[in-house]
DNA sequence: AAGGCGGGGTG
DNA sequence: CACCCAGCCTT
């Protein structure tokens, strides 16, 4: 068709003189193309490069990335969330170093199995690391996509996906797959950008169906997103000596992997944030007023907002003594408490933003 | 089909 | 504040 021609053509002109020098751009070895884009999933550019260089600088190859211990490559991945990602991306790691031998497939369905590898990562490795022709879609492609076409069906449902994917594929240049795909990115985050798109200066203006219909600020079309849930986590943060008590969230909820303080939490915001102290204590302890602990002071409320959720954090900080027997909890210990330096505690092991904020801000 | 899963930048 | 970002996985 003539306009996937025009499009084709204008979108290649257009990324000539405007791209972005990246690391991995250009770059061949899987490996590095695969572990910028699992960075790169929900993440913006500027927000992921300081990752992609600390990675491969610690893991030149899936081997070295294979043989270093979960908790390792979590500290490295903290603050870049969607925490899944890096273990999934371990665990593919030693995937590949033992049963492949080392070797990444080199086909989409090989790739596309990988655990962490969706339809837009597959096709990215795919047509970056081995040219094969396979349409990357993005963010950044939904969008342009619905703005040139001006295509209304709501992109966040499994039938845009079907339809934008298959348009996606007719304009691919199957001459080379990685250029182009790496063109269409580009021209969304740079140009054709979400809420101040440049039209005025846009290589597709001619036939834009969304500039001609007065479109380009409601598109692409998304159903309403469902509500925040709002979460009340109070933290028991028990000092002894230089040591402090902290345990890993395992369960199959936010930050899992993560590390963090003995915890309660609320099923609604509390009343009296005095009273919080008391409530932990009473939780942890069969005792109300267990020998050995004093409390050394209640932190301001921490809020942090996610995606989908609205935690408020409050730590109550106790002192315990060295030597006493209080660390007998006799309810609620749960055996994977662990006591841990405090120093270690910060340089080593991985917590939540809410957590690392409490952490460097306490007097 | 719907919901869970982070964190940061931007208007 | 709301929206969005080189999405994926489970139910």
């Amino acid at each position: 068709m003539e306009v996937f021609r025009f499009f084709r053509q204008q979108l290649f002109s257009w990324h000539t003189g405007h791209q972005r020098p990246l690391p991995w751009k250009g770059e061949r070895d899987p490996y590095k193309v695969w572990l910028s884009e699992i960075i790169l999933q929900q993440t913006r550019v500027e927000q992921g490069l300081p990752y992609y260089e600390r990675f491969t600088a610690t893991y030149p190859t899936v081997r070295r990335l294979a043989e270093a211990p979960l908790d390792e490559v979590l500290k490295l991945w903290e603050g870049l969330g969607y925490y899944s990602r890096a273990r999934n991306m371990h665990a593919t790691a030693r995937h590949i170093a033992g049963e492949l031998h080392g070797i990444f497939p080199d086909t989409y369905a090989g790739i596309r199995a990988l655990p962490g590898v969706g339809d837009y990562t597959a096709a990215a490795i795919a047509s970056f690391a081995f040219g094969l022709p396979h349409a990357v879609l993005d963010g950044n492609v939904y969008r342009v996509l619905a703005r040139f076409f001006g295509i209304e069906t709501p992109v966040d449902t499994p039938a845009a996906k079907r339809e934008f994917q298959a348009l996606a594929q007719q304009l691919l240049d199957p001459g080379r797959p990685g250029a182009y795909n790496q063109a269409i990115m580009d021209f969304g985050a740079g140009h054709c950008t979400p809420r101040q798109p440049a039209c005025s200066t846009c290589p597709l203006v001619e036939r834009c169906v969304a500039l001609r219909t007065g479109a380009v600020q409601r598109l692409p079309t998304k159903n309403r997103a469902a509500a925040k849930q709002q979460r009340f986590f109070v933290y028991a943060v028990f000092y002894q000596g230089k040591n402090v008590w902290v345990r890993k969230r395992d369960a199959a909820d936010i930050w899992r992997n993560l590390y963090e303080f003995p915890l309660l939490e609320l099923p609604k915001a509390p009343t009296d944030p005095s009273a919080l102290p008391q409530l932990l204590l009473n939780h942890f302890f069969s005792v109300g007023h267990p020998a050995g602990i004093a409390l050394r002071r209640v932190s301001k409320p921490y809020r942090q907002t996610l995606s989908h959720r609205i935690v408020t954090a409050i730590f109550c900080e106790f002192d315990l003594d060295e030597n006493s027997e209080s660390l007998v909890f006799q309810k609620n210990t749960p055996s994977d408490w662990q006591l841990v330096e405090q120093i270690y505690f910060k340089k080593i092991l991985a917590v939540p933003r809410i957590v690392e904020w409490f952490w460097n801000e306490r007097p």
